[in-house]
RNA sequence: GCCCGGGUGGCGGAAUUGGUAGACGCAGCGGACUCAAAAUCCGCCGGUCGCGAGACUGUGAGGGUUCGAGUCCCUCCCCGGGCACCA
């Protein structure tokens, strides 16, 4: 309720209406068909979700970043309330994640005291802010209630055959006893402390995102994102159209399978590369070469990724012995290992063509491999462009194809190839599967345990159900086991209580310290566990198992929180149906550009396979996204404690208020556009602030004297008050809130030079102020006679009548250069305007002894005369 | 290397999508109020020339289209982001 301040006082203010908001619960929103009240059951309003990036809760704290997209979501959030939308403003936090684990291992506190800290923080720093968040709904990856979902959902993926095991290779560090993330290591050493590290094959799940490439790429087609963020998802997921070729191989019964783009430069394909991890190079590899092939072999396999991929290296390879047969020459061609080849894209083998490829090209003139040019083209001289030529051009040295366009020869090879039966047309996805799995503790526990295979045979009832078609395998110390889910009914699968937090010797993750936790006696029909070390066996039906250990990553809880937001308390669905068909997905959704493919794309995943197990009605879960561009510090570079530019919300809240700090962060410039800090610049918003306030309050704290009930203003203002009604509505659609604050800053200077102004004009006015500066607005709202809260009160419609302009000035221009400016009507015609142009004394001086050769009219805006 | 963005006053940025470039704000300068300072209010504020009216020039550089270009086309330079041996 209003305070009694007599000047503008944020402080006061603002903690009074935090306070009035939270008590009234004012942002609650309202769930119509299932809300125990009569009166809600039957709300028709339309529904708005609105959603921000939920937030890591840091121990450091809230970053000026993280408010900047905030505000924004808040100020659509309060202005389609206003307008009579039922909104869903929700907030919560991504609570899983490294950092409280680290902190764990140095210090021995548990994570789950570290990130009840932090959010506790987090929540206070955010509150200051005076955002509409209806917070009956936070939510917390963390919480149990929340994760057992997460699992529930891992489970249907797992059902369906989309999750399964695979020895991947990860960063290993055996000084650190850990298992480091790619971010962790730099240049084969450890970020803490710079031990070296090494790649170690264990045992990872793996979703199957690629089954869904397809539909992922299509789906982007129908969203409202950024073109940039499109174009990043549409090249990680990297569809290619080209041919799968068989290559027979030169004295055996093998034949290789290569995929390739470029099928029209068969003819020049001299050589073959596999890669070095292809099942066939053991076989291929002849005995006088076999030590230098494994020796290769072996080096390979302890690189990493991004050692392979490394530009500045050069082409490394081996010859294997062998000859495969070129398909189209009949010609005998080397085959050899190298690792610019990736077994994980197409078939792991290529066919080299060094004439039209780069890395073949390089690769053959390290090893004085044969080069054919095959496609013809000339330079901009007339000569042959210079090889490698990738581009497009005429086949030659292709047989019965030379003189055939390379685009219409790949079409004719393909066919032809298909025909022999050697061949077909093939897409290959850049996309890879998703390793889903981490050597942590605090992530989700996969609700998994491994059972021994006569085991697996015996399992029935309540388990069977969540098994899959194929069963899900792994060896463990040279035994194979069978991964079987834990019921949906008996979860959340919790962590277990642990004293330390360092990883287990082995490379696996802490969980594996937990003996009893880790080995259960696990019921083969109801899925009931139970502990095993110092249990006997406690019946037939109980058989052996050994729990997962992996925990998920953090992506996990944040692939379906927005969907939690809609139905945070339901114990028995992940969204209850009514809910779901209600407020389906949000219809705007603000977060960082960073998050452009992982996040984004995990999120999209797990979306259409809900939707296409009928969790979900929709197929993308977030319709219309808006990246906030980053803050920059005062010296235009990245905000860090290292360079000493970080900003702190709190103080700036304590010095100006949190209507002013809002303010600022939305003028300061395009919301998407990366910003620097002008602490000086906030003087602005703060003072238009307080300059509203004393426009509207009189020192005794009561309405300007002003202010009128029974007089109009005058027309000027009246115009003015209705365009900027249509600007800042227009401007909050677009997202453009800077330019909306600019008009609210020409209305209030006008304002302040009139000496009368109606109460509905200043209530009006504050009405638009409110989703940018809500507490300000509240208080004036209430001073003005108006009932709280303001955000409650419909939307000003602005008056097209008014609007119409009678005059309006017209640049009058000679050759295109301005000579003077014309008052007239919009509607004025031609022969008026150039009159009353010639009439005036800088026009004609311009004109004088020169010939008007033409006329350029633009009603309301130029004339434009062209003499000579 | 490839794919996206983007270069406008001292600074952050406007410009209804081809129609008077620089709105709004910060900083600066001048003035009013004050014993004084702060705060506040009023005015000026791209550059060059001019006492002035005004003239010329100006949106990263160069060219082009147009009566007219910050906006459209071509070439180039610089900055930011993403991908990076994906055959």
């Amino acid at each position: 309720m209003a305070t009694n301040a007599t000047d503008y006082d944020p402080a006061q203010i603002e903690a009074a209406w935090q306070r009035y908001w939270e008590e009234n619960k004012t942002f609650r929103a309202i769930d119509p068909q299932t809300d125990a009240t009569a009166a809600r059951r039957d709300d028709d309003r339309s529904k708005y979700y609105v959603l921000d990036m939920f937030p890591y809760p840091s121990g450091t704290g809230l970053h000026i970043g993280h408010p900047e997209g905030y505000t924004a979501s808040d100020i659509v959030a309060r202005y389609r309330r206003a307008r009579g939308y039922n909104v869903l403003h929700p907030m919560g936090w991504d609570a899983f994640g490294l950092p409280a684990e680290q902190y764990a291992v140095k210090t021995g506190t548990h994570p789950r005291e570290t990130t009840a800290r932090n959010i506790e923080n987090f929540r206070s720093q955010i509150k200051r802010f005076g955002f509409s968040i209806d917070w009956d709904r936070e939510i917390n990856t963390t919480d149990p209630d929340y994760f057992r979902w997460t699992q529930w959902i891992f489970l249907q993926l797992f059902r369906h055959g989309l999750a399964y095991v695979d020895d991947r290779p990860v960063w290993f560090c055996p000084a650190l006893g850990t298992v480091l993330a790619n971010e962790e290591v730099i240049d084969g050493k450890s970020e803490v402390g710079g031990h070296p590290v090494e790649r170690r094959a264990l045992r990872q799940w793996v979703l199957r995102i690629t089954r869904y490439a397809d539909r992922l790429l299509a789906g982007l087609k129908n969203v409202d994102w950024p073109e940039s963020t499109k174009t990043q998802q549409i090249n990680w997921i990297g569809r290619s159209e080209g041919a799968s070729i068989v290559f027979a191989l030169a004295d055996r019964d093998e034949a290789l399978d290569v995929y390739t783009t470029r099928p029209d430069t068969l003819f020049g394909a001299t050589y073959m590369v596999l890669a070095p991890e292809h099942p066939l190079v053991p076989h291929l590899t002849k005995p006088e070469y076999r030590d230098a092939v494994e020796g290769y072999v072996r080096e390979a396999a302890g690189k990493s990724d991004l050692d392979r991929t490394d530009l500045a290296k050069e082409k490394s390879g081996v010859f294997s012995g062998s000859y495969a047969i070129n398909p189209a020459t009949n010609e005998k061609i080397p085959v050899w290992i190298a690792d610019y080849v990736l077994m994980s894209y197409g078939s792991g083998a290529i066919m080299a063509v060094p004439a039209h490829d780069e890395r073949d090209y390089e690769f053959a003139i390290e090893f004085g491999l044969t080069v054919r040019r095959v496609i013809h083209k000339e330079d901009s001289n007339g000569a042959d462009h210079p090889l490698p030529y990738t581009g497009e051009g005429t086949m030659i040295h292709s047989g019965a194809y030379d003189g055939i366009a390379s685009q219409e020869g790949r079409k004719r090879i393909i066919a032809d190839l298909e025909k022999r039966g050697i061949g077909r047309a093939s897409v290959n996805f850049r996309l890879r599967d998703w390793l889903f799995s981490r050597q942590r503790y605090w992530g989700e526990p996969f609700p998994i345990v491994w059972v021994a295979d006569t085991d697996y045979e015996r399992i029935g009832g309540n388990v069977a159900t969540g098994l899959p078609k194929d069963p899900v395998c792994a060896e463990f110390n040279g035994e194979k086991r069978y991964a079987v889910p834990i019921p949906t009914s008996r979860l959340p699968v919790e962590l277990p209580e642990l004293d330390r937090f360092q990883p287990s010797e082995s490379g696996e993750s802490p969980l594996a310290n937990s003996r009893d936790w880790l080995h259960v006696w696990l019921h083969s029909e109801s899925g009931e566990t139970r502990p095993r070390m110092d249990e006997n066996r406690p019946g037939d039906a109980w058989i052996a198992g050994v729990r997962e250990t992996n925990t998920m990553p953090q992506w996990a809880g944040s692939c379906w929180y927005y969907l939690r937001y809609c139905d945070p308390h339901n114990n028995r669905e992940v969204i209850g149906s009514d809910r779901e068909r209600y407020w389906g997905v949000p219809d705007l959704y603000i977060g960082g550009a960073e998050h452009a493919v992982l996040h984004l794309l995990y999120a999209r995943f797990w979306h259409l396979f809900l939707h296409d197990i009928g969790v979900v009605s929709t197929e993308e879960p977030f319709t219309r996204l808006f990246h906030q561009g980053i803050i920059l510090g005062e010296d235009g570079e990245k905000m860090s404690k290292s360079r000493g530019n970080v900003v702190n919300p709190d103080a700036i809240i304590e010095e100006y208020g949190a209507d002013a700090l809002r303010m600022y962060l939305m003028f300061l410039g395009p919301l998407e556009d990366a910003k620097p800090w002008n602490p000086k610049g906030i003087d602005g918003p703060f003072r238009f602030l307080r300059r509203t306030w004393r426009a509207l309050i009189d020192k005794d704290g009561k309405p300007s004297t002003k202010i009128e009930t029974d007089s109009g203003d005058d027309p000027e203002l009246q115009r003015s008050l209705h365009e900027t009604i249509k600007k800042v509505g227009e401007d909050i659609d677009r997202l453009r809130f800077n330019t909306a604050i600019s008009q609210m800053m020409i209305l209030l200077n006008q304002l302040q030079k009139t000496d009368r102004i109606s109460l509905e004009s200043a209530k009006t006015f504050v009405q638009l102020l409110a989703p940018f500066a809500p507490h300000i607005a509240e208080e004036l709202w209430e001073r003005l006679g108006g009932e709280p809260s303001v955000s409650d009160a419909p939307w000003p419609e602005f008056d097209k009548n008014l609007l119409e302009v009678r005059e309006v000035t017209i640049g009058v221009l000679v050759n295109g250069r301005p000579r003077g400016e014309l008052r007239t009507t919009p509607d004025a015609p031609e022969s008026e305007v150039l009159e009353a142009a010639r009439k005036s004394e800088r026009v004609a001086a311009h004109l004088a002894d020169k010939t008007v050769r033409k006329v350029v009219y633009v009603p309301g805006k130029i004339l434009n005369l062209v003499v000579s």
